[in-house]
DNA sequence: GTTTACATACCAATGGTATGTAAGCAGAAA
DNA sequence: TTTCTGCTTACATACCATTGGTATGTAAAC
């Protein structure tokens, strides 16, 4: 194989070949040695050349992921047309639309068997998503009234971790039945804020959502 | 080393080992060469003559550690003393006073390092400690009118979900300050339901508990 | 004499590294 | 403008210790 005169393009190539060995098999049970193999000629050398270890293509890959799903966040944040409520309620059924992370997590089985990618992607959320999306969010609902608490960083943590892993059907393997009932429930949970991130609209997509994967 | 007339203090002395090491060091981070170097001159035989991999090991591992709590989880359970309410507060304010999880948990960093590990143990209190334990409370609390919900199957969930993993300072660092935010907050969340899962006093107790970690 | 509780010796595969090599590219020389 | 020179980049190749796991051996216990 002859070097390639656009290097990112091979970076890139290990990432998407990554990801999907990653997703469809779990971290630990893909070999370097499976990523070489489908990567078409290329060898060990050309991975120790872009990446610093296999973990380092984890991160890679996770980033990747998140990060087409940040720039439509950071929109909605600085949406000034919008409450903080609105804002927030928008990026829910914003990333349930997201077809990117629909294609990506549909071939995954339980994220539970693929702990280490699991625990990058929850890092991931709580150090980026929450501090730099989630939060501003109900800042700004304080502020402007539609949203009512004492705690807001907590509040963006809970927010976060219940609806991106509790309520996860990649995470947690549940019926669209059942999802449906843990939305209502979150709901009923985020009343005393004075919140409604689930609408009824956006719970109908979720069984949706989960019939595809099924 | 002479064969053990009693084989299953052998088979303890492996999880005793491995409990440790696994916590302090990592389940990947942690060969076997390291476990048997800790064994005091028991060989890898006597390792795969009681564990069929190091899997097995972990497995064993995480049940150990679960077991003790479980004891006193069922005898709250089966308090008819008590309403469910009362039953479902005590479960918690017992589980943070039990100075074997203290001690067993004293040792570990993030558990976010320990991916394995903590996707062992959410199975495990997915699986067992809330269908077992927290279930039944919440319905002996719908059933005397004690706790308020449509939805006590999610309910168990979120409610176990939150305060062993949301709220485990072990899993996300936090300072005492915050852990009792985040209590607080979930305090609130849980009114809908008439619950008060976390007293004063016990978050207190967190506080303190923290300070240990420290 | 059979089973149990280990020990020993061995294995392929793994993540990682050290080194080799040829393509690309900038600038100097012609 | 072309050609030569030398450095850097983008890989390939060869090698490594360690890993989890297995097959077999062996002696104690009943």
């Amino acid at each position: 194989m002859s070097r390639n005169k656009y290097p990112e393009e091979t970076k890139q190539l290990i990432i998407d070949v990554a990801t999907e060995l990653f997703m469809t098999n779990g971290y630990e049970k893909t070999s370097l040695q499976d990523i070489i193999n489908h990567l078409g000629g290329l060898t060990k050398g050309a991975i120790y050349h872009h990446f610093q270890s296999k973990d380092a293509i984890l991160y890679a890959v996770v980033s990747h992921i998140c990060k087409d799903n940040e720039f439509r966040m950071a929109a909605i944040r600085d949406d000034t047309s919008l409450t903080g409520k609105e804002r927030l309620e928008k990026m829910f059924s914003d990333s349930l639309q997201n077809p990117n992370q629909k294609d990506v997590f549909a071939v995954t089985p339980n994220l539970l068997d693929n702990p280490t990618f699991l625990s990058y992607y929850i890092k991931m959320v709580v150090s980026e998503t929450v501090p730099c999306y989630i939060l501003p969010a109900i800042k700004t609902g304080v502020a402007d009234g539609s949203i009512t608490t004492l705690y807001p960083e907590e509040l963006a943590d809970i927010i976060m971790f219940l609806s991106d892993i509790w309520l996860n059907p990649l995470i947690f393997h549940m019926t669209a039945e059942q999802l449906t009932r843990k939305a209502k429930l979150l709901n009923q949970m985020m009343c005393p804020f004075g919140l409604k991130i689930l609408s009824d609209d956006l719970i109908m997509r979720f069984t949706q959502f989960q019939t595809v994967n099924e």
